[in-house]
DNA sequence: CGGGGCGTTGAAAAGCGTCAACCCTTGTGG
DNA sequence: CCACAAGGGTTGACGCTTTTCAACGCCCCG
């Protein structure tokens, strides 16, 4: 639902006559690894390639000038990277743990897609994905509480984790709230506060349980009012 | 800088053989009018049509169930619009002043890009474009102050409009809040606390005059910390 | 002349950030 | 095997930014 959630396949159903496999891509990538901490590329760098995560997870951040940092998104595995982009990269990507990718050459691509009007429009598909996760992100980000952010977080992992209830977060609490546009404490806390109303359990460092996905979605949608 | 910006034509001067004028796109447009407030498209209607502004200003919003407003961007002369959008638009827009736009069908345009690489090459860099504004707008919305967003936000203007001094906000005060995150009050005033610095000029309702872009520049820039 | 939308300003309240202390886990080296 | 340090997470107290509620002024238009 929130944030540019790309999967590698986002209609196995509709893939109709006009579409093609972006999987095809793969016949033109390589695969790069990252350790965890490591960065892929830099904001500023000349974009040469679009990457797709195959194990893993990866952010994409900006920084300010008064070191504040952001985290635009998170990339799970099957998401792609890199779309955003005219020439240079405009957010720098980290593998949040060790990762694999897999790398295209953004040339290559640009050939291959001539060729296959099919999958020019799952290519621009793909980037409106993530337009329309990046609008609800601000949404989010400029209207939401503290709890409504974490609720449509959680919820958001969920979904991208397969729709389940049990959800894993590689990630630190300082991304989560970077992320979020919070402060660590606040996420800290308002975990606590979901914890305590029995909504989700902690489960060791980086799991959380939904118990209760109702409630969760009601507090996701700004009960405020 | 700020917020999704798509001019008709990026780049008068790489237009290099590779690309194709977007402009060629208004072959298969028709015009459409939109009185002051009309809604052009709601979110969740079916994308038939892409848009580009002839005139006017044109805003993009979405509602969330405590009845909180966002307003994605703003689009101004040249700009276009329904680039998100899978199959349904994400966002309403509507009419902020009058306004002329230039419809597409999107089938129509699919078929033209499909027979014009370069095209296709345009199109994405404009979807880009539009990713890499909304990423420069969560990092606004999640990490700037109130001043350091109405700075960013002015400066943003300014460079839309062609990067003078005098700006036009064709927008209300309450547009300008629901775009930054911000409630009204806090806008005006911030306006009033820019003003009385002298970094800027208010003329009549929906005019700003630049007198020192450099403070600007500076407020903008997040000189926290 | 009156009403309504928009903008500004003030005072009080709330939410979140900041500073600080503390706990836990992990990994390292004696 | 244990001690210790470092990084991440949680919790508390306090303060600041922004929101909220409210009143008022302005301008346009009926």
């Amino acid at each position: 639902m929130l944030a540019t959630v790309i999967r590698s396949e986002p209609d196995r159903f509709s893939a109709a006559a006009h579409t093609y496999p972006l999987a095809a891509l793969d016949r033109i990538g390589s695969v790069v690894t990252a350790r965890s901490g490591e960065t892929l590329f830099h904001a500023g760098d000349e974009a040469r390639h679009y990457f797709k995560v195959k194990t893993g997870t990866v952010r994409t951040c900006k920084l300010l000038a008064g070191g504040k940092r952001h985290i635009g998104a998170f990339f799970l595995e099957g998401d792609y990277l890199g779309l955003d982009a005219d020439d240079t990269y405009g957010c720098s990507a980290e593998a949040v743990t060790d990762a694999e990718l897999i790398k295209y050459s953004r040339s290559a691509v640009g050939r291959m897609v001539d060729q296959h009007p099919g999958l020019r429009r799952r290519l621009i598909d793909l980037v409106s994905a993530e337009l329309s996760g990046a609008q609800t992100q601000m949404m989010l980000l400029g209207r939401k509480t503290a709890v409504e952010r974490l609720a449509s977080f959680l919820l958001a992992m969920a979904e991208r984790q397969g729709g389940g209830d049990h959800i894993s977060l590689p990630m630190t609490r300082t991304d989560i709230a970077d992320h979020l546009g919070l402060s660590t404490e606040t996420v800290s806390r308002t975990f606590t506060e979901i914890k305590i109303k029995g909504f989700i359990r902690l489960v060791g460092l980086d799991g959380v349980t939904v118990r209760n996905r109702a409630a969760l979605e009601d507090l996701a949608d700004a009960a405020s009012a």
